[in-house]
DNA sequence: CCTTTTTCTGAAAACGTTTACATTCGTGCT
DNA sequence: AGCACGAATGTAAACGTTTTCAGAAAAAGG
């Protein structure tokens, strides 16, 4: 086949489309018609032809047919870091849909507004390294945001929403709403907030909303805030526990704390644990995301349906890819009662 | 510049290297070396177009350069399910070392025997969509393992051994004996086992080694195997809880349970905690992995460093592409004592 | 100052598809 | 029988790089 004369004898070459033409007697145009199901071809020569290929177990080359037809069939996906429950449960929701539609997936760790930069920079259409791109949790500075507008980039973002972009996102101010008020009825007045620590050059923009919201539960319910309860630590267990120790130190320690992750709240309560505090009487604690081993630790938490996230953003991708129109949903949430909560004791 | 003459208006055309070498006032092939720092261009030649590169900013089409050059930068990751806990930390283990070095990162879910040999299928050499590919805990079955090395497939497996393949293991059955010897010099003479179900496809090959470990210790300390304190379920918690209810459901029921992963262990102490039953007092836990939150539910565990084992098999892979040899690493585990064990109560 | 290397550079041929356009071939109509 | 038309096929030109090979320029050696 692909050599008629040369006779070399170890090299296994691959079979190209060339091969397959000439197996079933056609020309490549017509091979590459049948194979991809494309009208215009009888069926009986679609049949010699895909029997050719099956038996000269013919794949045709990613980067040759991209080149030529100028689509990539593949999503990248952008995430703070994989790692992470929460990213994890959402690139597995993604995931499950984009390889069902026969798109081949780029997962990125985004740590810093550096590897942003990037990101963007390389699924750029101009980039054509992808078809379209999902950020998670990843905000965009405004000049990267116009910069990505005006390069047509295919773009949906999780956790929070972007003017001409699809999007996936909860309510976030409801969210922390929730939980508060949940301490607040319970009778607590002195509420810690355990918040992310914003890194400028990211530009998060879930934290301040869950902020605003406890702020707002606390106008409403008459009580004053104590800026000194409030602490910022990264989104995991262990940093989270040794701010949790700080806040738990103060001699007028909260008697509850509101984390904004579950992850968090589990490092409270580990906090609380090395302190030899009891979780409810001594510490109320509450978290956001319903994390898989909240229910075993008796965690009181805001769900948010992560996998359900993750789905969606597939779904919305595909749409926009098949030139859907712009959408945007949001999913509910829902305060999850557990044994972490209770009335201050005394 | 791409259009000499044309001059149409609104069509922002990317830059391609032609630009660029029109823009440096040399050619492609200059512009292509340049770019990718190879030597023999001069010094003062490389930065004009550099410069020129970066004011337009043109970009190397990923799809081109991999036609042309035979190599993708690329590698494909495949895991049987990327919203697990242990895979998510294996991934991100990988997901950085990769990234660092400059390669992009297929991620691909491979829950069945199906999926599975698609994966070897499009991820074989011939396929050229990625230069090579690690397997999570997928075993290959002996036919597809020898069409892979006919092929000369680039792979390293982690979680188990494959001849001519670089992986990353632990001692399981060392692990499994860890864990239940601890159990036994405690005094417990009926101790459970919450396997993981067999899928006979996929040909899992953890399993039957930590059930190895199990028995070993049972011999070895003189103790009858029950083989009605043995069952199995999927990896997660909430499988796990089920199974662990019809183990202590039983009359007879079992003092102490080996789990084979954290996960499952959570579940089996959600399912005393559903029948009342004191853990350790009632019931003594032992899982494998030493799981993020293990620590808060103070699991006694067999810890095995997961990020760990993700960032070598990435190193591994990393070698085989410089064409280092083959190798194998075992990453020792060890025995974290927590509060979920305990002699038993009476 | 003239060779002989060595360093740079450019022209053009891959790389393996897709696709616009042209061509051939039946078919049903007049 | 002649014609027009649509379906099936083929030809060849992209697609945007990398890389081989040969030639030009510069450096080194005598």
């Amino acid at each position: 086949m692909t050599d008629e004369s040369g006779r070399s004898p170890a090299v296994r070459t691959r079979a190209g489309i060339e091969d397959v033409a000439a197996g079933a007697g056609v020309s490549v145009a017509t091979v590459s018609r049948a194979i991809r199901g494309l009208p215009n071809v009888a069926e009986a020569t679609r049949e010699r032809v895909l029997a050719v290929a099956a038996e000269l177990r013919y794949q045709p080359h990613p980067a040759a047919a991209r080149l030529a037809a100028g689509s990539t069939k593949t999503i990248a996906v952008g995430v703070p870091d994989p790692a992470t429950w929460f990213f994890a449960k959402i690139v597995g929701g993604i995931e499950r849909k984009l390889l069902a539609a026969g798109y081949d997936f780029l997962l990125s760790g985004i740590p810093d507004a550096d590897h942003r930069s990037r990101f963007l920079y390389m699924n750029a259409p101009g980039g054509r390294r992808c078809d379209a791109a999902i950020l998670v949790d990843i905000a965009l500075i405004p000049e990267e945001a116009e910069e990505a507008v005006a390069d047509g980039i295919r773009l949906v973002t999780v956790g929070y929403r972007y003017n001409g972009f699809p999007s996936v996102t909860i309510d976030n101010v409801t969210a922390a709403r929730r939980a508060v008020d949940h301490l607040i009825s319970l009778g607590h007045r002195r509420i810690g907030l355990l918040g992310m620590v914003m890194d400028n050059a990211m530009n998060f923009v879930v934290p301040p909303m869950r902020r605003q919201g406890y702020l707002k539960s606390h106008e409403d319910g008459g009580l004053p805030v104590d800026p000194g309860l409030e602490i910022a630590a990264n989104s995991t267990s262990d940093e989270a526990r040794v701010a949790g120790r700080t806040l738990l130190d103060r001699p007028d320690r909260p008697t509850a704390i509101f984390a904004m992750s579950d992850e968090q709240a589990f490092g409270v309560m580990l906090s609380a644990q090395d302190l030899g505090i009891r979780v409810p009487g001594g510490l109320s604690v509450v978290g956001v995301d319903d994390h898989d081993q909240s229910e075993l630790v008796g965690l009181t938490t805001v769900r948010q349906g992560v996998v359900e996230l993750g789905a969606l953003a597939g779904e919305l991708l595909l749409e926009t890819l098949d030139g859907g129109s712009v959408r945007h949903v949001e999913v509910p949430t829902e305060l999850i009662l557990r044994t972490s909560t209770s009335p201050p004791d005394g």
